[in-house]
DNA sequence: AACTAGTGCAACCGCGAAAGC
DNA sequence: CGCTTTCGCGGTTGCACTAGT
């Protein structure tokens, strides 16, 4: 193997021999010699029966010991992510998503703390099912992945498409978007969305569990509303309907509901022109999760933990209008 | 059967923090 | 105290596999 030999020969020879002419800081695996891709699987037992003899750490010195011609970076990460025996193997649980979709909301991208919440889970192994699998499902769900927001705008746009498409007599009027004083959301479904709600609501509690511990609920009632306002558009008539670009409508619904900067550290949302039965949907089920005495969004609160304590921060002010008055997530500080 | 697009996952890269000297 | 080295994290890439056309 010349190359290993070119290795070490390199290594012994100087303290920093083995900089390439890249520019800037070169890689560790940039070394030549040091073998990159796919592990074989007689690295693989190399690296095993060196860790079982001396045990891991001193990742450096590592694969020249063990015989490897490797980075110690490399070696590293194929032992903490595939060659560790108490690695678990296999698809999620329910209860491993649900775990990872509540720490995300709460810890963001810090895939090793909520790795080290779930044993035998690696932190790339959940950064990739978050990625390809739950990332892709809240969207699909109208969820904002990266916030835990449910998507209002979403919820918005179909409403609105509905009533205007399904009605006729009525003409679509852009100025109804930019802060019109009429409601937005169709109170029929709404008050549907309410019934599911409290249905849901008496068949969790069937099953010892409390609507807060269902924190995808208004999401998932958002989906169901979407698929209704789907059914429905696909059984109008639409004869000499306006084309409607369902981009502005997005960019349109979006801003409206922009929430208001009052300050660096407060999150504002208002519900001033939602119609009032989805404002109690929405206190409803806030008044059933806590912020815990720290500082969660409204969003956040949604995929609270059930662990946190009772104690909601919305207030009615000025009849319909809802304001949420909530720290945001830069204010917490969570202890795991 | 061949091609393409989509998906899942292992591995790499660059950066910052911590540790050591 | 400052410099260097090591380690760990989060983001990204690339490849193998699969499903669809």
């Amino acid at each position: 193997m010349p190359a290993v030999h070119l290795l070490f020969l390199c290594d012994s020879s100087s303290p920093r021999p083995l900089l390439l002419f890249s520019m800037g800081r070169a890689s560790c695996c940039d070394k030549v010699g040091v073998k990159k891709g796919p592990w074989t699987p007689e690295e693989d037992q190399k690296l095993i029966d060196y860790i079982q003899k001396h045990g891991q750490g001193s990742w450096r010195t590592l694969p020249k010991k063990a015989g490897l011609a490797r980075c110690g970076k490399s070696c590293r990460l194929r032992w903490t992510n595939y060659l560790r025996p108490d690695i678990k193997r296999g698809r999620f649980s329910f209860e491993e998503e649900e775990a990872i979709i509540q720490l995300h909301s709460v810890l963001g991208n810090k895939w090793s703390k909520i790795a080290a919440c779930l044993p035998g889970r690696t932190d790339n192994e959940i950064k990739n099912y978050w990625k390809t699998c739950i990332r892709k499902r809240l969207l699909r769900m109208g969820i904002d992945p990266v916030t835990h927001t449910p998507r209002l705008d979403l919820l918005d746009l179909s409403s609105l498409l509905t009533s205007s498409l399904c009605n006729p007599a009525s003409q679509f009027d852009f100025s109804r978007l930019l802060g019109g004083p009429e409601t937005l959301a169709d109170s029929q479904q709404l008050k549907m969305a309410a019934d599911l709600l409290s249905s849901q609501r008496q068949s969790s509690n069937i099953h010892g569990e409390g609507l807060q511990e269902q924190p995808y609920l208004l999401a998932s009632l958002q989906e169901q509303q979407l698929q209704l306002s789907s059914q429905q558009l696909s059984t109008c008539t639409l004869p000499n309907e306006p084309f409607i670009d369902e981009a502005l409508l997005m960019q349109a619904s979006a801003a409206q509901f922009q929430p208001a900067a009052d300050s660096n550290r407060w999150t504002s949302v208002s519900y001033q022109s939602l119609d009032p039965s989805f404002a109690q949907l929405v206190t409803e089920t806030s008044n059933l999760i806590s912020t815990d005495g720290q500082g969660y969004n409204l969003t956040s609160l949604l995929s609270t933990p059930a662990s946190s304590s009772l104690n909601s921060s919305s207030t009615y002010t000025n009849g319909n209008q809802l304001k949420y008055q909530i720290p945001d997530l830069l204010g917490v500080s969570m202890c795991m």
